[in-house]
DNA sequence: TGGCCCATGTAATCTGTTACATGATTGT
DNA sequence: ACAATCATGTAACAGATTACATGGGCCA
């Protein structure tokens, strides 16, 4: 076991929410309400952020001297607080761009529960799968939504990852119109023929692992 | 605010790496280590787990009685575990799969930083495209590993979670190769016009939420 | 009058990742 | 000689979700 090399630790940490908050502040101020506001309708097939981790989020980059804080006192509300990247922060910012190695993570329940889609009632089946689809919907209108905006002249990074969710959501929508019908039939034959199917033995196969 | 209703509380959590474990032992019996090589084979686009969540889930679940464990003893290494289903696991994976409502989330960096396309030097981004699209190919080679397997007779809901994997990254790999370069010459044409295009300020805009 | 939008924040909790700890065998 | 595979586990830590706490304005 090799002990870290003190100059090369190279964190290649993941983005958390203070960077969410940073990149989205490069477009202009906005408070931490905003900031949800526009993760929901921009990021929302790809990242996403509760008010739980956005405000303590604020508050340290504050802290931090990245952003800046307006207040903006209201009646009946606590006071509107208005947020600014600072020089230090956009820096800041650009840095973690370059630096850091970005991952692309998955994690579906959905698909998981599917694997064992022949555990399944055919009807929970057709729920899932009808499911899945209006939330992919859901999505590509918060994309359509962002392109149609009045005023939006898109930077191209933006339109480049709204037409890449377009075409992988479309394409994951679609897959599951088409093969909807086949899988549950299938499922429905299977549990005809063999209701007690689940009782099945022996050691999990992998296959030869060479890598 | 609703005080949490007592008979309704349906906590509708989502799926953790004990009820991982417990799915692919119903396809027969394993040890920690064996499941972790399965995930990453098999689930690998969508799921994972480390070693740091797979013993102590295998732990509880065999506290639990869901699982049970026969150790077997060998040279060298720490004893085997070998862990295997009982008739209640089974039963309550089966029900977890009923209750759950599964979420599909995806958390991506990639994306992130590729929205932030015309903050960075074209070269950075060319590397992160090629990089994605490695990763990709890696993803769709093990799901072809899976359905070449000798003896690989997969369950209809395997088959059509690696179908769906195959299509939707295949969508994914296609549309960065084919908006690669278009995307690249753009940031480096907005470069060489405004290469001090980085400071721009004014409000967060945000569509008109008409939902 | 019930529910959603606005608007902020804290605290407890949950869950997973990372680093640590050990160590023989096999292949290059 | 060095790396990878096999094989298990713990402890500290990081990060995010959830519930809690407050409360006026507005619309149907």
């Amino acid at each position: 076991m090799r002990a870290p090399v003190p100059g090369l630790v190279c964190k290649e940490s993941a983005v958390d929410v203070k960077d969410l908050c940073l990149g989205a502040l490069t477009f202009g101020e906005a408070s931490g309400y905003d900031l949800k506001k526009f993760f929901e309708e921009t990021f929302s097939h790809f990242c996403g952020a509760g008010y739980g981790s956005i405000y303590p989020a604020l508050a340290e980059l504050t802290d931090a001297k990245l952003v800046t804080c307006h207040e903006i006192p209201q009646q009946g509300k606590p006071d509107r607080k208005v947020y600014r990247l600072t020089a230090v922060g956009r820096e800041t910012f650009l840095a973690r761009l370059e630096k850091t190695s970005p991952q692309h993570k998955v994690k579906s329940d959905f698909l998981l529960v599917l694997y064992f889609a022949h555990l399944l009632p055919p009807a929970r089946l057709e729920t899932l799968l009808d499911e899945r689809v209006a939330e992919l919907d859901h999505h590509l209108g918060l994309i359509r939504q962002c392109q149609q905006n009045p005023g939006s002249d898109e930077a191209v990074g933006a339109k480049f990852v709204h037409e890449f969710g377009k075409t992988v959501m479309a394409a994951a929508r679609d897959y599951l119109l088409n093969h909807r019908q086949a899988l549950v039939a299938a499922v429905a034959a299977a549990v005809d023929q063999d209701p007690e199917s689940n009782r099945r033995d022996g050691h999990l196969r992998r296959g030869t692992h060479n890598s």
